[in-house]
DNA sequence: AGTTTGCGAAACCGATTGGTTGCACATATA
DNA sequence: TATATGTGCAACCAATCGGTTTCGCAAACT
């Protein structure tokens, strides 16, 4: 299934979730042990995640480590970059009047 | 009301509008014209964005116009910059193979 | 003064979301 | 072989979402 990464980084839990999984691989469970929500909530999440190649899977006997898969993200940060210029110019006109 | 601007940015029209009236200030009125959605439609959304510090707005007349405030994107452009490093890494390790 | 225009707010509706519990199944362990 | 563990999937549920239509009200036009 293809999903939107704006909508998969919309809920703070999975927010939370892809920093845990950017800093080392881990287990569902081991993921749900850092959260107030039982293992299969967590499992739904893991799955939108997936679903939209933010995550990569291992399966290591019957265990299934995922982490963190960075290039996906640059769509975001891509499509926040054609803002920036206009934040750059407000920076430039404040320090113009500071300046003054 | 205080709002989540990920969960803002993850509706594709509210990402439409943004960018719309990142172009220039207009009112809900011609931001409709832009979509086949009905202005009630629209004016949810320019109310959800303007929730949270994504708009500014200007009263004239019986007019209301919108424009886009960069400032608060810079939060997302924040949390998604701690990942960079680790997809530049991805990049220099392709680099190192592929001069190899 | 009466009508048109621009807007936000409210009520309503079907679809989606984020959680739960229960289950099936493969893999490890006794 | 029997049992325990790790996982994904399905069914269910209340809450939220994104749309609609209807309404009220202020500002502009005739």
């Amino acid at each position: 299934m293809n999903r939107d990464i704006f909508q998969a980084i919309a809920d703070p839990t999975r927010r939370e979730i892809l920093v845990h999984l950017a800093g080392k691989k881990m287990t569902p469970n081991s993921v749900a042990d850092k959260f107030a929500i039982s293992r299969q909530a967590v499992s739904k999440h893991i799955k939108i995640l997936l679903e939209c190649n933010l995550l990569n899977q291992e399966k290591v006997g019957r265990e299934i480590y995922y982490d963190f898969n960075p290039e996906k993200m640059q769509e975001v940060e891509k499509w926040v970059e054609q803002f920036r210029k206009l934040w750059e110019n407000k920076f430039d006109q404040l320090d113009k009047l500071l300046s003054k």
